[in-house]
DNA sequence: CATGGAAAATCTGTATACGGTTTTTCCGGT
DNA sequence: ACCGGAAAAACCGTATACAGATTTTCCATG
């Protein structure tokens, strides 16, 4: 009973695996040992591979895929784009928030304190990636939402980079917390306006990062 | 001597045509057709439409590939991310403007405005598109370039209908005309001042057709 | 003329094959 | 031990084939 097909599992079973941080910089994607590894044949893999790496998940090279490490700049970039699109998400989020979506959000960020609590980098970055769904799927304007998942995409291996960095850990569940309760009040001029503090510290921390000096 | 592979040479060939408005909504992209037209087999062919399917370009159906069909609701969506998104890039342009791209424009405007007084909607969306694509090229931030590139494709359509009610052809050029005063003058403010006017008055004439009362 | 349904055509997904290119291995000469 | 280069391996792009699913065609029946 194999629901979609071969190239969509793989193409889920890889992200799935690459989101949560199994592999390495220094892994090497070839279509015939993800064919092996799924029990099919190159032609699936190799779809799925090329799906991941137009999306910005994977980097060809003349021998098999790796894991993209992203410039500073471009990472820069992103941040602006989320300037400019976050807090209005946000702020149709806190509108149209519902019950189910709330209880997953206040999941995520008991999960997130825990991990936070054991110095669990991976483990928050799960939980904010739950968090940032459950926000997402209840912005109504689907257009938007899909265009911030999309570029989210991009920077996720920093991402997990970034959250391996215990100071910024309490920054990241705290502006959580802060939309959150926005979220339950239903005020959409807060969530906005947190959101923006949000990405902005987010893009501080990140340029601090950048000179150590 | 061919540059590059089959599989990005039909995918180029592809997305300039889609782009240019060449393809109507009931148009049927099959892969065997696409090879053929390219003198290929499937697999290449596959590949670009499959990835241009990804990408939101196409949108695969049970019989082949067709251009996505918009509804009223998502063409709004689209226009408050171009309210959040086009600013900022205007006055992005503004500071990193060229010679070249402001000539583009100028020629551009001055063929905008021959389509005007010929009455001519595919020709003045001709030269729209040029116009956007000149001040596109010299936005220092190529993601959020890309990212109103992406979403341009998605409602070429419905411009290229939009075009042909003539009462906002001249809303259009007269928009343009301001956006390159402002790239003239390099002056940031005014360009992202000017380009949410422009994106305003044009989500504003799209309502109007959709209430014709 | 409408309708049901079988047969044909069409399209997708997947497997396999093969040539060309790049990388790695490895062996002989210095 | 250190190259240089040839042989081998690995990998990618592309072509072709075929099975399964879906749509269309078309004919027979009411």
């Amino acid at each position: 009973m194999t629901r979609q097909n071969l190239r969509d599992r793989i193409y889920d079973n890889l992200i799935q695996r690459i989101r949560s941080g199994a592999f390495g910089l220094d892994d090497r994607f070839v279509d015939v040992m993800v064919a092996a590894e799924l029990g099919s044949s190159r032609m699936p893999a190799r779809d799925a591979l090329m799906r991941l790496a137009t999306e910005g998940y994977l980097v060809p090279t003349t021998r098999g895929f790796v894991l993209p490490r992203l410039g500073p700049e471009e990472i820069l970039e992103v941040f602006e784009l989320r300037r400019l699109l976050e807090p209005r998400a946000a702020a149709l989020a806190a509108q149209g928030i519902t019950d189910a979506a709330l209880a997953v959000m206040e999941r995520a960020v008991t999960d997130g304190a825990a991990a936070l609590a054991a110095r669990d980098g991976p483990a928050l970055f799960t939980a904010s990636e739950i968090f940032r769904n459950a926000w997402l799927s209840v912005v109504s304007n689907r257009t938007l939402a899909q265009a911030i998942r999309r570029y989210f995409v991009q920077v996720q291996n920093v991402r997990l980079i970034t959250m391996q960095q215990e100071e910024v850990l309490p920054v990241i569940l705290a502006g959580q917390r802060s939309l959150l309760a926005a979220y339950r009040e239903r005020d959409a001029v807060a969530a906005g306006d947190r959101m923006l503090c949000f990405v902005i510290e987010g893009e501080i921390a990140f340029r601090r990062t950048l000179t150590p000096a």
